[in-house]
DNA sequence: TGAGAACCTGACTATTTCGTCAGATTTCTG
DNA sequence: CAGAAATCTGACGAAATAGTCAGGTTCTCA
């Protein structure tokens, strides 16, 4: 099958050591993410994600104890993609350069990892009950922070008075609804299914409509 | 099956004639949409919905044949909704303050029947594959009226120029995340949960955000 | 190369779920 | 009030599900 190099790899996380243990667990988690994103936590069975995977349900259970340490697995880790999203939002551009960066970036993201947007839409939606007191003051720390850096923005009168918290949700619901609800965006835009153009469309046309810029 | 003729309740509905169904049907309905939002589909048995809803179970199935039928009554109940909100866009109004109505009355209906807004949204999540041609088509249309009202302000320079399919969007977005990500909403504007008054300030600063209106 | 660790799996159990049904009870109507 | 229609319900069977386990196979490294 494969013959690597029987190097030690002491890589990072606890369970870097294992080729295999590696790749069958990145089976399982792609797997799962479709499956939760399509059908929600309880509407997946862990016979599917076996099926999906390719591998037989016991070898599953080897994995992983439960179907909520799976569940667990998926979220820190779309939770870190959330978190260096945010840090896109590069405090030394000008404001509409930066907040269009990061919307487009943001937006690229979704259109390219759809499960794994609409995954965590899924799960806030139930009431983000999932996140630890940990993963929430992290969450917390993040968003304060790039709310500073508007806010700097606003100070240095770069940008026209704002409440910063807002304008970020604004953001993220926007880019959000984007990926979340494709079909019904579609229908709105008149076209069959979202394509790249309109992603990009939509970066420009959520920039252009908020009312931030100073006149020059 | 077909011989329930003889009441004199032309009220509207087909199930309008019989209290006591139209009272169980109210109750099965409104337990299921709670625990849909909660849940997701795949997640909620008729048992739950049956405990929840105070009713045994083959009392449930008396009236509906199946999950799925339930879940098509929800749909359309819901759908309703959604359009008669939209018909709140007043076309007489100045655009800023008809925006302002429309949103203020959007989170407001949200902030009331959470239950019904997250069961669309998690529908919709799914792909909405629901939605009937029918409805697809009545939801295409509805969005055209008022993409309209919209164009007919822009065109009589009480607006500044923009894409009204995308102001929708970015309008609707924002609304759906305070209700339906309110968690997240409130972790953000750093309250321990949302209240009237935040919802009340989320309408002032959607439409504060927006440039779309024309100096005077 | 061989012993132990890591990995794999078919088969099994206990529980839950959907959906049905026959017959009891209540409500309606003439 | 009598009979018909509507409503209610406990109990049941088939199917699906989460999770376990004993024992087999493959890999690793000294």
């Amino acid at each position: 099958m494969k013959s690597r190099e029987k190097s030690r790899t002491f890589i990072a996380k606890d369970e870097s050591e294992g080729r295999i243990r590696a790749r069958n667990e990145r089976l399982i988690l792609d797997a799962s993410v479709r499956l939760f994103s399509a059908k929600g936590y309880d509407g997946t069975t862990i016979s599917q994600i076996a099926e999906t995977a390719g591998l037989p349900k016991a070898n599953v259970y080897y994995y992983f104890s439960t179907k909520a340490a799976i569940y667990e697995r998926l979220i820190s880790e779309v939770l870190q993609d959330w978190d260096s999203a945010l840090r896109l939002l590069d405090p030394e551009l000008d404001p509409r350069e930066a907040l269009f960066n990061y919307v487009a970036g943001k937006l690229e993201f979704s259109r390219r990892h759809g499960e794994k947007s609409r995954f965590f839409a899924g799960e806030l939606l139930r009431g983000a009950t999932f996140l630890s007191p940990r993963q929430k003051r992290h969450v917390q720390a993040v968003t304060r922070e790039a709310c500073e850096v508007v806010q700097r923005w606003v100070d240095e009168g770069k940008c026209n008075r704002v409440d910063p918290r807002y304008l970020l949700i604004m953001l993220w619901s926007t880019t959000q609804y984007f990926a979340d609800f494709a079909p019904m965006a579609a229908t709105t835009l008149e076209v069959p299914k979202l394509r790249k153009s309109d992603f990009d469309e939509a970066a420009r046309q959520i920039i252009a409509m908020l009312g931030l810029w100073p006149a020059r």
